[in-house]
DNA sequence: GCCGTTTTCGGCCCGACTGTTTTCAGTCG
């Protein structure tokens, strides 16, 4: 056995061998496969060296043949097929492949025929003019090429970026397009809509019958650099921040199939395409027609659209090319939470701490939002950097808020809590007759995120054993494309967290989204509870719980699961019956 | 290479846009 492999190098090992082969020409539905099981196993809430070979075939879209090649490579770190495929495919075509305008074709053609094999060579041929003498190329392509070399260079081409982020970028672009009077029906689609965690571009569907104008107009904004390209119906801008733009517009007879559409993600759209073709229906984004009779059928809505086809609506979060159209066609889709089920927040910071605004703030913050009860969690001191409260601070803090509660006469319940330190080997940062006068006791693990497995682990597990603790704060400690989250065993902690009812977070801040939802998909099979929680560290940061409640959303999650779903009385006879069990 | 409410073999979504063409291939989503 060599080092533990993760599942991210597994998906990337897959979606590299997707790429040769496509640059081999090989048949491409095996290439489809190599890419679908990457994909499944992205949204996977387990690690692969967790499984058994025959448990990797019940992953959807692995079989036989993938399986055996995972197992070989979890167990050996390497993979004989994929040596034998780079001895015959130079694994420097890959560089090439990610530039834009550069496919399989075309990576094959530079490779076959000028022997270029990595961005050096491409760069050169492409200035002395060589690539345009290639059968499909010309002098267009090759500028195109040489740019986005560049940009590739300066790192201009920006990667994904964090939900939160985008849903900002989308708001302002969403509130300028509003205003057009072209503009009939605008929403946010792909991946946004999703509420995936990070966003690759923006998908705006505009209903329009003037696409011309309402696409000048999308590249005339003044956050647009440059327009990339556009069509009769669809244009691409890059923002001045690199961000990619895609507004496609369509007639509003089109508006349900052409959001679903648009809205993918591309693995749900094959299959509710495969779905429609089955009952005798080819789906497109504009219309459903009928295949034997030429008929077309158009659709207004989403809604009449998914149940014409015999199944209920699925809600974007779900449309991830899982299970949810067997679910759907079942009835059996979970019935998620929405944002109007939240009565309280779990998680803020005060000044007592490193949050921007008093406690009093953040209260009205609170209450302005329509919720019911906050809980005020200031961090305990051991997380030095965040000024954190000690045990006396907490007690002058409990009188603030008794103080508060009594002026607020019952109309909304400010609850006394602390995000208390877990240290490195799982002992609390506050003794237990400090945490057993709070209200809820929130722990979180900021420190010695690196530990091993087996080592953070326990650590976790140690929390959940405290019979004080009620919520574990973010649980994996990931921030998003900075940091990793702990390699903890996922299996053993939700097990733990369920046997204990210890609520498991899901924390909204666009920096965190923790739990991801692949992982509270998994915490809800093993039978956790959760919280949705801002961790507001100023008022503003309130307004996060709509990313939280996304994820919970593409988790499967209901508001029954959710404690900040629950009446106050609700939480506090929850709390009640664990302090006396 | 995967998969099964037409199938264990023969299928595996559908269209926009660009640059190269002179009717289309390649890329992208």
């Amino acid at each position: 056995m060599t080092g533990r492999l993760t599942n991210r190098e597994v998906i990337s090992l897959l979606e590299k061998i997707a790429i040769l082969l496509e640059i081999k020409g090989e048949n491409r539905f095996k290439i489809i496969a190599y890419k679908r099981a990457a994909e499944n196993i992205a949204s996977l809430g387990i690690e692969l060296d967790q499984l058994r070979e025959e448990e990797l075939r019940d992953i959807p879209g692995i079989g036989e043949a993938i399986a055996a090649k995972i197992h070989e490579f979890l167990e050996t770190g390497k993979l004989e097929y994929y040596e034998k495929l780079t001895a015959e495919i130079p694994e420097s075509l890959l560089s090439l492949a990610e530039l834009p305008e550069m496919g399989p074709k075309r990576v094959r053609s530079v490779w076959a025929d000028l022997g270029i094999t990595n961005l050096q060579s491409l760069e050169e041929a492409a200035r002395k003019g060589l690539l345009r003498h290639l059968e499909g190329f010309g002098p267009r392509l090759e500028d195109k090429l040489l740019s986005g070399i560049e940009k590739t260079r300066e790192k201009k081409i920006s990667g994904r970026i964090p939900l939160g982020k985008a849903w900002e970028v989308a708001h302002d672009l969403l509130a300028a397009l509003g205003k057009h009077e072209k503009v009939l029906k605008i929403s946010p689609a792909g991946s946004l809509r999703r509420m995936q965690e990070t966003i690759g571009d923006i998908d705006l569907l505009v209903a329009s019958s003037e696409p011309s104008s309402v696409m000048t107009f999308v590249a005339s904004l003044p956050q647009v650099e440059d327009t990339i390209l556009q069509g009769k119906t669809k244009t691409s801008v890059r923002l001045k921040s690199g961000l990619q733009v895609d507004v496609r517009v369509m007639d509003p007879s089109s508006w349900g199939t052409a959001l679903q559409y648009f809205t993918g993600n591309q693995e749900h759209n094959v299959q509710i395409r495969e779905w429609a073709l089955k009952r005798g229906f080819s789906l497109s984004e504009y219309s459903l027609g009928n295949v034997s009779t030429g008929e077309e059928l158009f659709f207004n809505n989403e809604d009449s659209l998914y149940v014409f086809l015999d199944l209920v609506y699925i809600p974007p979060e779900l449309r991830q090319g899982r299970d949810e159209i067997e679910l759907a066609s079942k009835g059996k889709l979970p019935d998620l939470v929405v944002m109007d089920d939240i009565k309280g927040d779990l998680q803020c910071h005060t000044q007592w701490s490193d949050g921007r605004n008093s406690l009093g703030d953040m209260v009205k913050g609170a209450m302005k939002r329509g919720l019911e009860y906050l809980l005020i969690t200031d961090h305990s001191h051991a997380l030095g950097i965040a000024g954190g409260v000690s045990s006396a601070d907490l007690e002058n803090q409990g009188k603030e808020i008794d103080e508060l509660n009594a002026s607020l006469k019952g109309s909304f319940r400010v609850l006394k809590g602390v995000e208390v330190e877990v240290l490195s080997d799982g002992i609390l940062d506050l003794d237990e007759k400090v945490l057993k006068n709070l209200d809820l006791v929130v722990a979180a693990v900021h420190s010695s995120l690196r530990q091993d497995r087996e080592r953070i682990t326990e650590r976790i597990l140690r929390v959940l054993d405290n019979p004080f603790v009620d919520i574990l704060a973010h649980p994996t400690g990931r921030l998003l494309s900075n940091r990793e989250g702990a390699d903890a065993d996922w299996e053993r902690v939700f097990a733990k967290a369920a046997e204990k009812d210890v609520l498991m977070e899901i924390n909204a801040s666009p920096k965190r989204l923790d739990l991801p939802d692949r992982l509270a998909r998994r915490a809800l099979e093993k039978g956790c509870r959760f919280v949705i929680s801002t961790d507001a560290h100023a008022t503003d940061q309130m307004d996060f719980m709509h990313l939280g409640v996304g994820i919970a959303r593409r988790a499967g999650l209901s508001s029954s699961e959710i404690a900040n779903c629950w009446s106050l009385e609700r939480l506090m006879e929850w709390k009640k019956t664990r302090l006396s069990s």
